[in-house]
DNA sequence: ATCGGCTCGCGCAA
DNA sequence: TGCGCGAAGCCGAT
């Protein structure tokens, strides 16, 4: 637990206080969360009870029907389970500007200290930058992300082949389950008069008084909660664990987890899943190494890249050799060369590309191999590379539900030679990575991935949606 | 269908 | 200092 807390100020906690304040932000989750643990052990050292605050503003970029559905679904499920371990428990959504913006200082005037989620993108990242400093309480993030905390790490490295032995090292004393909760005090005090009541019924309606984006619907495939994250977990343990080494890069085959929304959104651990997936392995006889070296490894180095990166949205982290390469074929030709809005409502002459852009604009995420190929694809036939990747953030921003994090980082740049090696110079691309349709036909039923796509626009029925 | 070449640089063994 | 090796590659030769 140690190595997963730090401390973002040096002030003290304060005597005669009512609770300690657990802030979740990026893990909206009660239990496998090492953030509300560790704000149950110090309530329970100071002899208080734990207040949880969980938060949803409007104000962020490109806020939207979609990504308030999925966060407000998660809320009523968090507010029984975080009372029924004798948390207090408040959700407040700032709707309009005229809403106010200082709620989780209000909560800290009665708090002996704060702890929150450590995570390095996002806006989270903004908070535990900033906060800290404002407080007179101590301010402490804990990292919950991965099997293997950040700290672990010392340095950025490289490439997967460089951080994966160390992660191997460190599994035996990191793959340990969160220890249960037991708060010694319940929380009795009073809710707080912004608190807002959040049940299914009305979710629409809440999200629908709210100053956001209305056009983006909610995605096609996936709703927001725990609930939901562990029946996904169940699903693919028992129908997809014994396929995935051979079909995980074939989309139309569904067979890969589809746990990065629910992930993203902290309502299922990594360390959850991969104990879990670990278990059903044993007792199945089932191979766990491909999937776990995404769910671990990969993981691992997209936070370890975020945590050491200045701004991990930009080109300046890519190694020399790709940077050298790209700026010099910043003047080949583009041919063709798509706007913002061609690649945004999937007008390209390519269809297999416009399949992918659409299953984002209706589900949420794209397939992880068909991501790569729309990303290669972005950079072919965009102006620029800083325009490519501007693109990419873009739609991930708007439309994904698995954006804003440092995988959607990390596989972004990935496309831009991050993580990777060179390969045969060519146009536009250089020594980086090339993908082609031709590949993607060779290696994948395209058609398929299309006829399905086609028909989830037809019909706006989802027959990979999980009930 | 399958294989080697392409190409850089990290990290470890020596 | 040498050497093995790496997220999803492509391409041409066999």
């Amino acid at each position: 637990m140690k190595d997963r807390v730090r401390k973002l100020n040096d002030r003290q906690e304060r005597a005669g206080a009512a609770y300690v304040l657990y802030w979740a932000q990026a893990n909206r989750r009660a239990d496998s969360n090492h953030g509300f643990a560790y704000a149950a052990g110090l309530a329970n050292r100071l002899g208080l009870p734990v207040l949880c605050y969980e938060a949803l503003t409007s104000f962020y970029p490109y806020a939207n029907d979609r990504l308030h559905t999925f966060v407000l679904e998660g809320v009523p499920e968090n507010e029984r389970r975080f009372k029924q371990l004798g948390a207090g428990y408040v959700f407040y959504l700032r709707r309009t500007k005229s809403d106010p913006n200082d709620v989780l200082y209000r909560l800290a005037r009665d708090a002996a200290a704060v702890v929150t989620d450590d995570y390095p993108t996002s806006l989270t990242a903004q908070h535990n930058a900033r906060v800290p400093a404002k407080l007179d309480i101590p301010y402490y993030a804990v990292d919950s992300s991965c099997v293997v905390p950040m700290s672990r790490m010392i340095k950025r490295e490289y490439a997967a082949y460089t951080i994966r032995p160390k992660i191997h090292r460190m599994l035996p004393e990191c793959l340990q389950p969160v220890p249960e909760i037991e708060l010694r005090r319940r929380y009795t005090g009073p809710v707080p008069g912004f608190h807002l009541r959040v049940e299914p019924s009305n979710i629409p309606a809440i999200v629908s008084c709210c100053d956001i984006d209305h056009s983006v619907r909610p995605s096609t495939a996936w709703r927001g909660g725990r609930r939901q994250a562990l029946r996904q977990l169940e699903h693919f343990l028992e129908n997809d664990l014994r396929r995935y080494d051979r079909l995980r890069n074939e989309p139309s085959a569904h067979a890969t987890s589809n746990l990065s929304p629910y992930l993203r959104f902290g309502y299922i651990s990594s360390l959850e899943i991969a104990l879990a997936t670990l278990s059903y392995g044993r007792a199945h006889a089932l191979p766990t190494d491909g999937f776990l070296e995404q769910l671990i490894v990969r993981r691992a180095l997209a936070f370890n890249f975020a945590r050491f990166s200045e701004n991990p949205q930009s080109l300046d982290n890519l190694p020399d050799w790709a940077a050298k390469t790209l700026r010099k074929h910043a003047g080949d030709k583009r041919s063709p060369c798509y706007s913002r809005e061609e690649f945004e409502y999937a007008r390209t002459r390519d269809e297999l590309w416009n399949a992918a852009q659409k299953e984002m604009l209706l589900r949420g995420k794209i397939h992880g191999y068909y991501r790569m190929y729309w990303g290669k694809k972005i950079i072919e036939w965009s102006a620029s590379c800083q325009e490519a990747l501007e693109t990419m953030i873009y739609l991930h921003d708007r439309y994904a539900l698995d954006g804003r994090d440092p995988n959607t980082y990390t596989n972004i740049l990935w496309c831009f030679g991050l993580h990777d090696r060179p390969w045969r110079e060519r146009p536009i691309f250089g020594r980086v990575r090339y993908m082609s349709l031709d590949g993607m036909r060779r290696k994948t039923d395209v058609g398929a991935y299309i006829g399905e796509i086609e028909a989830l626009e037809r019909t706006g029925q989802d027959p990979y949606r999980i009930q």
